[in-house]
DNA sequence: GCTTGTACTTGAAACGCATCAAAGGGGCCG
DNA sequence: CGGCCCCTTTGATGCGTTTCAAGTACAAGC
């Protein structure tokens, strides 16, 4: 149990220190029987490098963190897996940290990774970085995700304004009168959207506009709860097309609608917010807008990329991504879908789901398709 | 640009090293203004104390971390869920890696967290723990998660047999005659549940089983190809149930069935493991048998306390999870689905999502409820 | 005024490793 | 046999902290 250092090792394999640890990072230097002989006893020995001692004395490690609103977000996870790629590409570790939709948690990994000598920090803030001046003077390449920065500072910004833009169309398309955005409003990125939301909209006066707030944490659970508040208003009052900010929120929201007697689509129609892959791949899909995220993650490492590289980086770097809006034959009832026309995006995919329950107990929860 | 080191404090703040540390860490021993003297000059300078040479000097900080198979798939979200919840709760901090089913990643990840003088270390192992012997030795906790491991040490084991049992008990319920299970067969887990099948179906010789394996990702693209390749085949060959791994894949099996003009449940059943929200929480709900993720996490950090508090713990040590199974009525056909009696366990949960897409532009991937 | 105690503050000694200038060893050429 | 050069190995140095024994200043008690 006693920790094997690398002297230990050293001792042990009848060579110096400094031989160890050129085996761990320059083993080309070594003669082969040298190396060999290092490895056998650091296997035998059962030795680990500690982490800490080597980046204090070495400099940064190859690694990147991430740092995100929460983990259960489909979108969020595009992100890390477009980043998770993109990092084992070019040889570095990706840490993630869950900031649980606490600003205080974001805060506190943000300052934990930068101090941990990480080569580059990411991103996707809750709100806006109004911290960013005081980090953006750190000596680590730091980099926001899906947020635009009026700050210097490298950023990568969907263009959440056109993502409210395709949902304002589709709705228009559609002859709504009555939009209710359903999400936590206290995130950015919904901002945004509902922004872009107004500004489609802003020819057509008659249609009215809504944001519900879902709560703290966006989950099916809080869209079942504003699903069953708006099949209690009078008809009148009831909007005729309910955007999800996620896809498990529109879900809930269906479920509750339909649960309360409410036709779906006959009476409201709903869309949901993440490309979800559950959310479109079942029998009956959920039209989803996607923004990319899987792209973010990816350009966000090449932005902490190219701050490595260029050791004297430019003020402010940043990407736009996914304003062309990729648009598609809509379908107009449930009843009326034709499979054929449908747009399974299987190809461009990376898989997904999520879960829940908190029992104890091995639970099984039943429904249709049985 | 250049790092602020305590130092550089200590020298503006016209006090000494070790008061800097302490106004740190032990804030109660200095004098109140000290204190706010120093706590401004870092703020002014901002500094950032080095991770690195914190852990070096004053040994393990009050971190954790997960190192999971997959973040896209629901249950280890639910896993990363409950251990973040956890760990908050006593004050730590969680860091998540992503193995990326690449069992080669895994055990880097392993040996990187071990090295980082963590507080604990939690994984949830792709294949069977061969390498535990060796990695029981480190002078990290470790704990396995989703595993049963027979070599001494401590670990969370869900009762994936249970799952498979429960499933069986579900097909045999359904008249079944011919189970086939869609997942990735490496992992450990789709084995035990397997097993848990077969256990369960030991008085029904007469049903046949089969295992096709997903490929690498179990995606819904995965779950798609199966599902067409099992449409096409001839009825008598054709299974009656299946059984997807991952809600996702059970899902992309299902799209499939129906595009192939199958009928879902009429001809083939399907149903899925995960319980991820936005698999019932639809208009149709997925039938999917949801092992307790959050718990496990939860368990799991609480392992980690153990030995943490107890310096000199027991060889091995381990939880069971899962296997009370909670059953609920079943529901014949979706037609026949009694909305009154369809459970939706919102309030069990933690929300959800996942996506995909991978193109530079925002995508709307159009479906019902339009 | 001197002693004892209290409340802070100090600074040197690790922590485990990467680095790099320097030493060592061996082969080759003259 | 001596001189060179190249390949390999060595070990002292410093990375930015924490810790802790030793110090300082000041107040109270005698």
């Amino acid at each position: 149990m006693a920790k094997v250092k690398i002297s230990d090792v050293a001792r042990e394999a009848g060579v110096s220190l400094g031989t160890v640890s050129n085996a761990l990072n320059h083993p080309e230097k070594l003669r082969p029987e040298t190396l060999k002989l290092i490895n056998e006893t650091i296997n035998r020995l059962g030795y680990l490098p500690n982490q800490s001692a080597r980046q204090l004395a070495g400099g940064a490690t190859k690694s990147f963190s991430l740092v995100l609103p929460r983990l259960d977000h489909g979108f969020s996870l595009q992100i890390a897996s477009g980043a998770h790629n993109e990092a084992r590409k070019h040889g570095y570790d990706l840490l993630i940290a869950n900031a649980d939709n606490d600003d205080i948690l974001e805060d506190h990994y943000l300052r934990y990774f930068m101090g941990t000598q990480m080569s580059g920090v990411m991103v996707q803030p809750m709100a806006s970085p109004d911290w960013h001046p005081a980090m953006a003077k750190m000596p680590v390449p730091i980099v926001h995700l899906d947020i635009h920065c009026s700050e210097p500072g490298y950023y990568v910004a969907a263009d959440n304004e056109a993502q409210g833009r395709i949902i304002a169309e589709l709705a228009i398309a559609r002859g709504a009168h009555h939009i209710a955005v359903v999400g936590r409003a206290a995130f950015m990125q919904l901002t945004l959207r509902v922004l872009g939301i107004h500004k489609a909209l802003a020819l057509h006066p008659d249609i009215k506009i809504e944001v519900i707030d879902a709560g703290e944490w966006n989950t099916a659970a809080d869209g079942y709860g504003i699903g069953a508040q708006i099949a209690a208003r009078p008809a009148d009052e009831r909007p005729d097309f309910v955007v999800g900010l996620t896809d498990v929120l529109a879900s809930g929201v269906i479920s509750a609608l339909v649960d309360k007697g409410i036709a779906v689509p006959g009476q409201v129609r709903v869309a949901g917010c993440d490309g979800n892959p559950l959310a479109w791949s079942g029998s009956v899909p959920l039209t989803t807008v996607a923004p990319p995220g899987y792209e973010i993650g990816r350009k966000g490492v090449q932005l902490l990329m190219e701050q490595i590289e260029n050791k004297a980086p430019a003020k402010t770097k940043h990407v736009h991504i996914g304003s062309a809006a990729r648009t598609v034959t809509a379908v107009t009832a449930a009843e009326d879908i034709n499979r054929q026309e449908l747009v399974r995006p299987f190809l461009l995919e990376r898989a997904s789901t999520q879960a829940s329950s908190q029992t104890d107990a091995t639970a099984i929860n039943l429904g249709a398709y049985l």
